[in-house]
DNA sequence: GAGCGCTTGTTAAATATTTCTCTTGCAATT
DNA sequence: AATTGCAAGAGAAATATTTAACAAGCGCTC
């Protein structure tokens, strides 16, 4: 990590794409991988695939290719996901609950510790009985000890867009390090604060541009 | 679009994230938006935000701006979303369940027609009584000739990802033009259907990443 | 243990993208 | 109708990213 000064945004996207064609990979009880399969897997450049580890270490031998459960093990390590993360979510309508129970967030060691609603007993109802028992809904008016509390570093915005910035802001002033907006409606937050806006309909628009052009 | 023959794909990621905050500039009743605050809203510089758009056509006026609802207007001939696009749900469970009642995607003219599960009498449990009357749940066995039936263009994947590569196929040979896949494995697909793995972790991942170093 | 096949890691070249700077033109004002 | 201020559009320069080409090196076989 020190040969390399900058390391592009693209590259880091493409790593935690390796790593889920790597899990998959692990399922299928494939030991070993080349630049050349997970190129092909992900839609990319073989020399691309190298040339992002490249940035980071030497995690292949050649000849044969990448181990892989070490690079996955190292990709980890690179994203920082190596250990546990905890989350908080914020708005328990049908997409929040559906996070709550969500099996590849416990996978990937995201722990959901804390859940808010505006409306803790309402919401309730959003919750099937197929769901198990999640993490218990509390009120937001608590969120700020709550999230000190448990020690909460990401929070997850499942509001309805209008509520999405009063979120934020109540996320960022309980000193989260980083937001995740699943809301349809963009947030601001303070350049300390780290923020991705997660647009389904961002992802469908791409699709369709390239279906229409 | 003939001044130009590559257009990059950052752009049209990019145009996608103008469009939603000149959607909440509209609810705020702004009536034009300068290319610098479009900027700042979504953290480019101005150039790219003029660069973006000229790769298209004139859609400023000098010394004024963008006039939001034009600019909208615009952008959603650019990326094709002018008109409805039909859409088929396969798999559901929590996500899925929500996703068929998301409210965003009507706002956005993407139209869910058909749904499928597995087990369609089994899933309706985890369809609350506060999500209104979603579409009906078809049994995937009949999805070729549903999907055919109601003109579906675009398969989103809301299964398990033990069953995310039977579904895609099955989507495939149902010629669907594209697939949005929400299950966190990735799937393949021939180069003549378009793909579009979502994956949550990814998001986070990648915020983790920031916050890591 | 020498040679072969294969795939990595690295450097350099080719592309692509972003940013800067400057020119153009609209609209408001006087 | 001329002047001024402002912001878009265009082209050039600066960066960044991707791709190609090749040298290095591991493990297998003979």
């Amino acid at each position: 990590m020190a040969k390399y000064s900058k390391i592009p945004e693209a590259t880091i996207r493409r790593l935690s794409s390796y790593l889920k064609c790597l899990e998959d990979l692990e399922t299928k009880n494939e030991k070993v991988a080349s630049s050349a399969l997970l190129a092909n897997m992900c839609n990319v450049n073989a020399a691309q695939v190298r040339k992002d580890f490249a940035y980071f270490g030497e995690f292949g031998v050649r000849g044969m290719g990448y181990n892989v459960k070490e690079l996955k093990f190292n990709i980890k390590e690179i994203l920082g996901i190596n250990r546990e993360w905890k989350i908080g979510v914020v708005g328990i309508g049908n997409m929040g609950s559906a996070l709550l129970v969500y099996k590849d967030f416990l996978k990937q060691n995201y722990k959901i510790v804390a859940a808010f609603d505006i409306d803790p007993a309402k919401v309730i109802g959003h919750i099937s009985e197929k769901m198990g028992r999640p993490v218990e809904i509390l009120h937001v008016d608590i969120l700020k000890e709550v999230v000190k509390a448990r020690g909460v570093e990401i929070g997850i915005i499942t509001t309805p867009p209008s509520e999405a910035q009063k979120v934020a802001n109540l996320l960022v002033d309980a000193n989260v390090k980083g937001i995740l907006n699943f809301s349809p409606s963009p947030v601001t937050v303070p350049k300390h604060v780290k923020l991705r806006n997660l647009f389904f309909t961002s992802a469908l628009d791409n699709l369709v541009y390239y279906l229409s052009n």
